[in-house]
DNA sequence: TTGAAAGCGCTAACAG
DNA sequence: CTGTTAGCGCTTTCAA
């Protein structure tokens, strides 16, 4: 409840006069530091009461502690980050620290700019879940504030990673696909394919075992990638184009579950449903599960992650300097948008050139 | 792109004395001050480039701005609020002000902590989405710091409001599903029943217009209000008992899309259809248009109100005082979770007027 | 156990 | 146009 607005004028010193004790001594009892008589810090503690006294976080930003962690997220919308941010919260609830969270401009850089402006603000921790940023920049920052990166399979030196064991998780999926018996299958990245290979990036590893896979299966000749970097609206209308070629794939496996929506519209659009094209995603996000949409996914447990991320870097805060790198298993969930393929007609006769 | 990682130690001391000036002129050139010298400002930027400065914004705050805009959000699960802060952050882009969201604890209180949090961290103004937290607390904190409230109804004299005009929203809804030819319209609301009515609440207020417009077509027997503040899980579960008892409804208007979305669960969950039962929501989610959703709903354009609320902050910032209160228009949108009513019992003749 | 005093990095008068 | 100086509110030695 709310025991009084902040009046924003009140001071320590207010505080100081109030309970006829000195500056230094309020500072004590605020911080629950060593050296108060109880009678003392009753007599402060009821002064801070009474005049409603708010410490300034900037002033104590310049000689110590602010209490904040700053949380940099790429994008609000995708509905898998709330999920990292609602572990983040729980991790960090009965600890003084207050979580603050700075959205990447997604035009503008992988982020740097918001975790500057977080560092610029003094938060006493970063966590981030920028992919892409240079990890020589990352150790560089974390040389200065403790920083927990999520989704980060590079192994640092100076920082955290929390990632979600991608390579397993993606082969889960192409098993399960497989297994059904589908043989095109399509798989639609984040990835801008021209660029050179990010090593250490989720979509980048999904891919790769997208296409490890397909060569293991004997199905070399049938990988085909499509490149989305451009958000989900983008990944429903190059689907779209994809399915009504007419040697569509049978299925479709996509590098997160925000483009597999897209595909599953560009689905409902080509006039298709499950039974035609399976759809996989990454993630599985609260929608997924949603009878409307039933989407086969990977769930990787943001809330799990961001607990984690929250509880490492308060570990780091309290004075933690080797570096740890946490790795959490993913889980395959089969939902009602993946079925066995649908025995094709004609077309079917023509495919049958490749096959034993 | 990052021109070098933040050393963290960079004073405006050390730049002074490696342009050969004063802290003070390096203070005017980097708030691009009145009264200084083109070369005077190129040596100091080229100090600045030179140490990789960045400037303390808890340093600055003691004495001035920080710079920083403070939003806070009750919770980060609803897909609608992350339309407001890309509206926000839009509006932002351009300005010296960063953007920080604050989530509020969903278990404690109503946001007064998060509010508090941020003006503790000295930002220079607010933007909080709020309902219920008490008018004259706001108004005792808008003395304070600018402050702008997302989705009252409550006129301000200290602080603006960015609304939605929710009785026409709700009214759209009602009418709609009262034309289709619904009797049996059940309203799902997350305002506690038993507690007093909070009037500027946007839940209130679609409560409220259900009621009438149901007492205005003569329904007023057929009123029927679910509360599940509880959340989306909740809204599923309440709806399933009410489905399937013998006299269920044959239409739901949620107050939200989320418990919506909750109620076309419980839809399916009962073996029922569009055709059965049709769901209406409010906010127009982003999901709400994928096909296997179709959620009639209402545009409450957050973008807008987003921006609306950020450049209202700005102008605030800059020194407005006068109270302003905007009202966005809602828009309905009709999808395919409304549908005329299946008569029910023997009267299978007035089926062949729904269309598909 | 308590208090006095010296800054933290910056801005904002005010002098030069 | 430029520099000097006095704080902003807090923490933190260091004495008392």
């Amino acid at each position: 409840m709310a025991s009084r607005p902040p009046t924003g004028s009140v001071t320590i010193e207010d505080v100081a006069r109030e309970a006829g004790v000195s500056r230094a001594a309020v500072s004590k009892v605020i911080r629950n530091a060593y050296g108060v008589s109880p009678a003392m810090k009753a007599r402060v503690t009821e002064a801070i009461e009474k005049l409603g006294y708010r410490p300034s976080v900037s002033a104590r930003g310049m000689r110590g502690a602010t209490f904040t962690v700053g949380f940099e997220i790429p994008e609000l919308t995708n509905p898998f980050f709330p999920k990292l941010l609602a572990g983040a919260t729980a991790a960090m609830a009965g600890t003084p620290y207050q979580l603050v969270i700075a959205p990447a401009d997604p035009e503008h850089g992988e982020g740097y700019r918001a975790i500057q402006a977080l560092v610029d603000r003094q938060v006493d921790g970063v966590i981030a879940v920028s992919p892409m940023v240079d990890p020589e920049w990352l150790e560089t920052l974390a040389a200065t504030v403790p920083v927990v990166m999520i989704g980060r399979h590079d192994r640092a030196s100076g920082y955290d990673t929390v990632v979600n064991d991608d390579e397993d998780g993606a082969r889960q999926v192409m098993r399960h696909l497989l297994d059904l018996g589908h043989k095109d299958i399509a798989h639609l990245t984040s990835v801008p394919l021209k660029a050179a290979p990010a090593p250490g990036v989720p979509q980048a590893i999904r891919l790769e075992v997208y296409r490890t896979a397909m060569q293991e299966a004997g199905l070399a000749d049938r990988v085909r990638v499509l490149s989305t970097p451009h958000g989900v609206l983008d990944a429903r209308e190059v689907v779209l184009r994809l399915l009504t070629e007419p040697d569509r794939p049978t299925a479709v496996f996509a590098c997160h579950d925000e483009p597999a929506l897209g595909v599953l519209h560009a689905v409902a659009d080509a006039g298709l449903t499950a039974a035609d094209v399976s759809v996989a995603g990454y993630d599985d996000i609260e929608i997924a599960a949603h009878p409307g949409i039933s989407l086969t996914t990977v769930n990787q447990d943001g809330e799990r992650m961001g607990r984690l991320a929250a509880e490492l870097l308060l570990e780091r805060i309290a004075g933690r300097s080797e570096p740890r790198h946490e790795v959490v298993r993913p889980e395959l969930v089969v939902r009602a948008s993946t079925r066995p393929p649908r025995p094709r007609g004609g077309a079917a006769r023509l495919r049958a050139v490749g096959r034993t």
